[in-house]
RNA sequence: GGAGAAAUGGCAGAGUGGUCGAUUGCGGCAGUCUUGAAAACUGUUGAACCUUUGCGGGUUCCAGGGGUUCGAAUCCCUUUUUCUCCGCCA
């Protein structure tokens, strides 16, 4: 959420880059600044209102002590009228507030300076690109096959359990999950990340606090009877133990990192794309987190970046790295950087991680502040996050790049985790 | 799930209807003393919003929500959480 005294501040250039992620926003800023305008006004009538109030209630007070109990009458009865006005002032002030928030809660985040206009994935930039492309045999098959082949997945299974998207893991299968969550907790804590291991269910509040509330709430599976959501990411409970806290700049950049199954409905997908282990209903991910001085988080996001790449090279896949176009960003994002790893079987390239700057557009939803020396009122923080890594394409990845006729090859890196070389 | 008790500032802990945004202690910050540090002493120490060029002034906030009252941290209702006992249980 964008703070009105921003919006007030700088409104030809936030409709102007507003426009780069294709939102038309002159209307919307209009009415937030109107309503904003009308609700100080009808604040500072109603703490008027309050102040004489609490005036003659002190006055009755010091009547009463004076025995003066006739007076005190006289001026109870001035209350009435000035209590009446005070409520009703209120309660206009408090529509006008949850109208200028339900609007304030539609505009997006501004894009970075950085990121070029664009309708979709193929205006997006590629930064750059890395690994060894495979060669595969002429009989090389997708990773859903080979799943089946070595009985390290079972898709069919997972239906019978709970539905599509819900894969059992079996086996080896199942060993190489583990193998790689404990690989990129590890390699998290090498870069500083404190582990942490979160709830999987959040409530509303959290929910509101990263975003997901109330404009993606399809896309969470909700538990009813508790109001509870299952997490779509870690990112929601781990962004949210920093939500209604002031932390002292020293303290920052704060790095946390979780591991967590995600859940997500993905209402609407449909065909190729979530065939075998490319879109689930249930992942795992390895996620990673950091709260930074906002003077220091663009540093922040190429650190985690080099983070993530770091993890894909290590295993040795061919990827590469996108800046978003404003039209394929997030709703929540300033600059998102989405990492591919190429599934040589498919011959796709598969999205693993997005790495994002969110500036102080979570922060101010999660009320998260960092308070300077030098300052003396607390300011609103930088939120940054991304997958490191996401498990299921990795995985499709690795088992399509790495197959040979003798079974698929374990990357070197992963076979003290694993504790075998080879899946045949 | 049942019965009872409780929730106050960064922490501990007073306050049971009137000048209480809240005594006090610890912690934090600044100063005095000291070559420096510690100790001691002195001062200071929450957030949001409105208003003011500024100094300042005002409003709200004592777990959340609602109510009683001229006036609520204090009384009433309700939700949540914590603790104790009972029940159930990995």
């Amino acid at each position: 959420m964008l703070t009105v005294k921003f919006i007030e501040e700088n409104i030809d250039y936030v409709i102007e880059r507003l426009a780069v992620k294709r939102f038309k926003g002159e209307e919307i800023i209009d009415n937030i600044i109107d309503l904003d305008k009308k609700r100080r006004q009808i604040q500072n009538q109603n703490d008027n209102i309050q102040a004489s109030l609490n005036t003659i209630a002190k006055e009755v007070g010091l009547l009463f002590k004076a025995g003066k109990t006739a007076e005190a009458d006289a001026a109870k009865l001035k209350t009435a009228q000035l209590k009446d006005e005070s409520k009703q002032l209120t309660t206009e002030q408090e529509e006008t507030e949850q109208k200028l928030k339900a609007l304030l809660l539609q505009v997006p985040n501004i894009p970075h300076i950085s990121v070029p206009s664009g309708n979709g994935a193929d205006d997006n930039l590629l930064v750059r690109s890395g690994g060894k492309m495979p060669t595969l045999a002429s009989d090389a098959v997708p990773h859903w096959d080979l799943a089946k082949k070595y009985d390290i997945i079972d898709f069919e299974l997972g239906n019978k359990l709970t539905g599509a998207g819900f894969p059992v893991y079996i086996g080896k299968g199942s060993k190489l999950q583990r193998a790689l969550i404990n690989f990129f907790l590890d390699e998290g804590e090498k870069s500083g990340y404190k582990e942490y291991m979160v709830p999987l269910m959040v409530n509303e509040d959290s929910g509101y606090g990263t975003g997901q509330l109330p404009d993606k709430e399809g896309q969470m599976y909700h538990a009813t009877l508790d109001n509870l959501y299952l997490i779509p990411t870690a990112e929601v409970p781990v962004t949210n133990i920093w939500r209604d806290v002031i932390v002292n700049a020293s303290e920052l950049p704060i790095k946390a990192t979780a591991y967590t199954p995600c859940f997500r409905r993905e209402a609407g997908s449909y065909g190729k794309d979530v065939r075998g282990l490319n879109r689930l209903h249930q992942f795992d991910k390895v996620e990673v987190v950091q709260i930074q001085h906002p003077t220091k988080s663009y540093e922040t996001l190429e650190e985690m970046v080099n983070h993530v790449e770091n993890l894909v090279k290590k295993l040795e896949l061919p990827y590469r790295i996108v800046k978003l176009c404003g039209g394929d960003m997030g709703f929540t994002s300033a600059l998102t950087y989405d990492f591919e790893v190429y599934a040589a079987a498919q011959q796709r390239w598969l999205e693993v991680s997005s790495v994002s700057n969110f500036e102080s557009f979570q922060a101010n939803r999660l009320k998260l502040r960092y308070k300077d020396d030098a300052d003396k009122k607390p300011n609103l923080a930088h939120t940054l996050n991304g997958s490191a890594l996401a498990l299921p394409r990795i995985v499709a990845a690795l088992l399509e790049n790495n197959q040979t006729p003798n079974g698929i090859i374990i990357p070197e890196i992963l076979r003290p985790y694993t504790r075998f070389d080879v899946i045949d």
